[in-house]
Parts: structure tokens; sequence; C-alpha cells
DNA sequence: CCAGCCATGTGGTCCGACCACTACGGCTGG
DNA sequence: CCAGCCGTAGTGGTCGGACCACATGGCTGG
């Protein structure tokens, strides 16, 4: 029984010991995703051979495979196995909308600010790159978005006019972050107060400043449109702050 | 074998059921945080009282905190309790370096053109808004970069040397996510490769230029001497990649 | 040959015990 | 009386095992 001495022997470990086991089991596999031992959409062992790799028990390595679970890195599949996740912007950002949904006050105006820079950036991006096809799915949003007055399929379509330009300008990272800076729950909150002073003819023609912007292929005046565009919800979030 | 109806007598219960418990306990802490019932720095109940409000086990509620541990949401401290970080934007924004460590390829293109155009806006803002200590700052980890020949003392002082300007713009949230831009990982990847073209000389001389803008407070030099300075790097990695 | 069942293996959940550390308060010695 | 030590209660950290829910693929019976 007396099976105390089983830990002194384990002594041969090559890290000495830093921090919570946990966190160096999650070190452990992002440093192995990294170094490209694994690859995208690749299976890992079980939890419990895993587990046993790394000489810790099962619910550390879970609660390690739960980080990286949320951070986008890892993806479980009930009854399946682990696998690694594409690695992609949209995989790896999507934890950017936490940011977007606990920040308050000052913060908000801060993100609106970077928002304002990536997105004035990526409309004139896409003014000078944007194909007939993005052109026609921008249109479309811009369309039924114009078409009803329910503003939860307000925001949607709002949402995807934005996301769809993002799109256009080529860099999906850069429209994953955006997307981030936007996610829903975000654009309710500064929207409810908003609508409520008869924004939305004004946006309604800031959409369309942009839209005339890319038909003309004309990055400048796409730069210009959008960054105002943003800048509006901006200047009322920032007076709204002031009372 | 019937014990399917001891599950169909918990219909008691408010949410009804979707997705892991874990994960629902997980948006239910994200709730109240986001509500205001949970301040920054306030110190959460027990593990064991959490687990038992929502009704799960200690273990799945362990999962569930360390998911927000790692969010930069939660702060856990060994015999003390669980607290609230201040959710400022370190420590929200530190995961960010994740997505910087784990991209290839094109993404790292990608990664570097949002910073170019991120650090770019911010050097201009400081040169428009930096102050004599900051400046100062901003001159000793200049000195400091060309007085030694240690890469790792030069990337050091090179990424202090951007983190000071980003700090002057007077933008903390843009400061961290060019922080989490510029992980040290990140950049020794980065680095490693480029220096041994000699491109030191470079860096030092749109440093130099960089400094010269700021002194003169000069928004639209800055800008451009930002992102001349990020620019060549991009430019030196799409290039590799095309190899 | 095919549909449907079932054995197997996986992640998901729970429990209970113990360890490592912190914080606090009482106790001791000056 | 006070300062400092020390014990103790309480907290997060780790472990091992058991069982459940689900996915998969082979097998069986038609």
């Amino acid at each position: 029984m007396d099976e105390t001495l089983a830990k002194e022997t384990e002594s041969a470990e090559s890290p000495p010991q830093k921090g919570t086991v946990t966190q160096r089991a999650i070190e452990r596999i992002k440093a192995m995703i990294g170094e490209g031992r694994l690859e995208p959409g690749q299976r890992l062992p079980t939890e419990r051979d895993l587990a046993a790799q790394l000489g810790i028990s099962r619910s550390s390595m879970r609660e390690a495979i739960r980080a990286l679970t949320v951070l986008g890195v890892l993806e479980a599949r009930h009854g399946s196995g682990i696998y690694v996740t594409q690695l992609e912007a949209g995989d790896l950002l999507e934890t950017f909308g936490v940011v977007a949904d606990l920040s308050r006050g000052p913060r908000l105006v801060e993100l609106l600010e970077v928002r304002r820079i990536l997105e004035s950036t990526a409309t004139a991006l896409a003014a000078a790159r944007i194909t007939p096809d993005q052109l026609a799915e921008v249109e479309e949003h811009l369309a039924a978005m114009n078409a009803t007055d329910d503003p939860e399929e307000i925001i949607a379509h709002d949402l995807a006019f934005h996301r769809a330009i993002a799109m256009a300008a080529g860099n999906e990272t850069m429209a994953a972050i955006l997307e981030g800076l936007s996610s829903r729950t975000f654009r309710a909150r500064v929207w409810r107060g908003y609508q409520e002073e008869g924004a939305f003819e004004r946006t309604r023609r800031e959409h369309a400043a942009i839209h005339r912007a890319l038909v003309a292929h004309d990055p400048e005046a796409a730069r210009a449109a959008a960054a105002a565009h943003v800048g509006e919800v901006e200047e009322w979030l920032r007076s709204q702050l002031a009372t």
C-alpha cells in the first residue's frame, strides 16, 4: 500500500517543474502543433493515451484540451475523437468576440476606433479588388436591409454587408478580426440606443455611399465613406460616455 | 433496464438542454460578468459552491473555470480563490498571441498586413500626442537596441520600442493587439531569416526615421515611416513564400 | 445483397479522496 | 503589552476510477 515512493522514482522528467501540470500540458500540445508534429485536421490520441504520454491524470488533460478548445485550436467530437482545427483565421479569432462582449465604457470606444481603422482600409481594398459576384452579394444584403424594419434582421444584414466587403478585401485575417469586432451581442448593445435617435436613415445613406464607391472602384472614396460610417457610431458612443 | 424514465423527471430545469454542461457553465459565468453581477477584481464563490449552484460536478466546473482563465477573464490563485480579472485590454487580448504563434504561410503575411495598418496609424497618433516623458522612453529603447548585438536583446528592445509608441497613441486596446501581433515567438521566427540578410542596418535606419517623425510631431511622416518599416518585413516574407 | 442491430471505443460527466498552498488567528516568548 | 511564530481551516490543484452518451463499423439476419 505504500505507493508513496512510486512518485519519487519519476524524477527523470525533462521540465523540472513550473506552473501547474495542466498549464504545462497546454504548452506541450501547443508546441506540438507549432512544430508541425500535429497537422491541421489531424486526429489526436485519445484523452486517456495523451494523459498517459504526458504522465498526468485524465482530469488535468481534459482541462488542457478544454482550454485549447475554447481557443479554437482543438475540436472535440463526442464519440469520435479530438482533432486539430484547420487553424484558419476564423477558428482562432472566434475568441475575439469575447473581448467585444465584455468591454465597457471607454474600451468600447477604443474598440470602435480600431474597427474604424481596419474597416476603412478593408473597404478601400475591396473597392480596388471586388469582383462582380462579390459586389452582387453586397448589394443583396444592402437591399434586404432596406426592405425590412425588423431590427434583428436589419442588424443581421448590416453585419453580412460589412462581412462581404471585408471578404472582398482579400485578407481573411482582417475579415475575422472585424467579424469579432462586430459580434452579435456587441452590435445589439450599441444599436439599441443608437437607433432610437432615428439613425437608421443616416445609416442607410452611409451604406449607399460605401456602395457607390465600391461600384466606382474608388478606394479613397470607399475609405472615407467607411471611416465616416464607423466614426458616426464612435462619436455617438463617445458622447454617451460623457453623460 | 428501463432507467429511461429517470431522465424525464428532471424536466423542471430552466435551460432545456443545449451543448455540453461545461459549455453552459462557461456561458453562465460570462453572462454574470456581462450583466455586471460580477465586478472586475471581485472574488467568486469556491469551485465547490459554484458547481453546486449550477448543479454540475466540480470537475465540469473546473473545466469551465480553466477555459475562462485562458481567455483572460478569470484568474485562479492557488489557496486563495478565483477572481475576475480587471478585464482590461491586456488581460483579454493575451490570447491574441496564440494566433500569431500558430499561423503560417500566407496567414503570416495577412497578420503583418493588419499590423502594418494598425502600427502606421498608431505611430501617426503617437506623433501628434506623445509627451516628453514617453518620448524619452522610446529613445531609451532605441539607444539600447543600437548598443548591443545580442539578437535576443535587440528583439526585446525592438518590441519595447514599438510598445512604447503604441502606448503613446493613447489607445490601450490597439496597443494590446499590436503586442499580440508582435509576440515573442512570432518575432523570433521571422527575424531569424530576416536578419541573415543584413537587414539590421536597414531596421536601424527605419527606426531612426520613425523617431525623427515623433520628435517633429509630424503624423504623416510617422505614418509613412511606420508603414514602410512593417512593409519591408512584409515584402520579405512574401518573397520567402514564393520560394 | 442490404437494412438494421450491436459491440466497441471515444469524449462527457460525476464522485471522492488527497495534496499544495494561502490566509488568518491564536499562541508563545520576549 | 506587542511582535513574531505556528497551527489550522479553507482554497485551488491533482489524481483515479466509475459510469453515461454518442459515433462508428462490423456482423447478423432477412
